[in-house]
DNA sequence: AGTCCACAGGAAGGGCAGGCGA
DNA sequence: TCGCCTGCCCTTCCTGTGGACT
């Protein structure tokens, strides 16, 4: 009987396989949607990618270009166009033979470059050292890097995505560091490209970091609605098979990234998703209507995917919060307190501090899950008033931690 | 003007896992 | 195996604080 269910089973899944395999998608080429994909002209970004190369030019005669911070919010194109500019340079590397070397690191990397010693380790790993994830002093890893890097004769450019990210988890010390990097070497030098999405991140700098970091800076305006539909539809017309996009998509996309802050990887996020939609409901055509589901999709799925995620203790938290805050009344962290208490008694969970439990609750709301702020109720103290947002799915939410919990 | 609440949040340090060389 | 190093998560101890109340 068993089998006989099994095989059904399989040849089901088979005709589902073959079904999908000969049903025509919308897409041509899906790749062109992803973030990593390098489109073979980058619009409206022209200008600033004409003046990052004036401004790295030197290094073509191993003279040592000023250092340079790019700044601007998520999806203006900074990385793209650094990475563009990277690789006309690693052309001429190769024709002319320039001993120039260009790293890139993302500082949001988890478990490769979120802290100085990953980060560090990783740069010298780029240079061709073997470095061990830890053990060793870190002092001794900055001296294999500069080794590394000061074997030979050469120009270095090290770009430092998301830098912002690096200070927040270990301090200005490494930046600090990075930027003092020349006085350590004798036959070569190292110039910094930051880039970063937070536009007050230099400000907040040491002030010693932020003179060395910024002796140049480029700022990447968001791009209007029009300029992002030129994008798309640039995109749209690579990534897409022919008439497959109904009238208004692309315009609805656009629209909607635009109203956020003119971000052009949302804007891709929200067509690719699109389309995906209209494949999943064997549609031939994108419509506006599959463009409004991609953008109810896109965040939910990014909200539980954020939940589902977080290590037991802050799901505990965060089922806390949910349940004790009845909707109308804001909620204070004695309350949530003493609900997680008693459910860790519950769940044979080891109950954290409050001190503890105050950071994850201020880390939920960086996460954007909730809303916390500190306020005062005068006479009865000081404490954070936590707000579950009308927007999130708090029964859905609440439902995936019960599973996670096991309550 | 002073008090006092209920925390926020900084600093220091403990304990652990993971890795190294001797 | 041991001593030493790291990052990470956490506790303990502490000082600071906005504003209602007196």
């Amino acid at each position: 009987m068993r089998s006989c269910g099994v095989f059904r089973l399989q040849q089901e899944l088979v005709q589902f396989l073959e079904d999908f395999a000969s049903k025509k998608s919308v897409f041509k080429n899906k790749k062109v949607f992803q973030p990593s994909y390098k489109p073979a002209t980058i619009l409206h970004r022209n200008d600033l990618i004409e003046q990052m190369a004036k401004i790295l030019a030197p290094v073509l005669k191993l003279e040592k270009p000023s250092n340079l911070f790019v700044y601007g919010k998520t999806g203006t194109g900074k990385t793209l166009s650094v990475k563009d500019v990277a690789e006309g340079f690693n052309k001429l590397v190769i024709s002319k033979n320039i001993p120039l070397k260009i790293l890139y690191i993302n500082c949001k990397l988890k478990r490769i470059s979120d802290t100085e010693y990953r980060l560090i380790a990783q740069l010298a790993r780029e240079f061709g050292k073997t470095i061990p994830p830890t053990g060793l002093p870190t002092d001794e890893v900055y001296k294999l890097f500069f080794n590394a890097v000061d074997e030979s004769e050469r120009a270095v450019i090290l770009v430092l995505d998301e830098v912002d990210q690096l200070t927040k988890k270990t301090g200005s010390e490494l930046l600090y560091n990075l930027t003092r990097i020349n006085e350590e070497l004798s036959k070569s030098f190292v110039s910094l490209i930051g880039i970063s999405n937070d536009l007050n991140f230099v400000d907040a700098l040491d002030p010693r970091v932020k003179s060395s970091l910024s002796e140049e800076e480029l700022l990447f305006p968001p791009y209007n609605a029009v300029q992002i539909q030129e994008i798309l539809n640039e995109r749209a017309k690579e990534g897409f098979a022919k008439n497959k996009i109904g009238q208004g998509v692309i315009e609805k996309c656009s629209a909607y990234a635009a109203r956020e802050h003119g971000d052009a990887r949302r804007a891709l996020e929200l067509l690719r998703v699109s389309g995906e939609l209209a494949d999943r409901s064997n549609n031939q055509k994108v419509t506006t209507e599959h463009v409004d589901e991609a953008e109810e999709k896109i965040d939910r799925d990014r909200l539980l995917d954020a939940v589902s995620t977080q290590p037991k203790q802050a799901q505990a938290a965060l089922y806390s919060i949910i349940s004790t805050s009845s909707g109308k009344q804001p909620i204070f962290t004695g309350t949530v307190y003493e609900f997680y208490k008693e459910l860790c008694t519950r769940t044979d969970l080891r109950p954290l501090t409050q001190r503890r439990l105050s950071d994850i609750i201020s880390e939920l709301d960086m996460l954007g899950v909730i809303t916390a702020r500190v306020i005062s109720k005068g006479r009865y103290g000081r404490t954070r008033e936590i707000v579950v947002p009308k927007t999130l799915q708090a029964a859905n939410i609440r439902r995936i931690l019960q599973d996670a919990l096991n309550l």
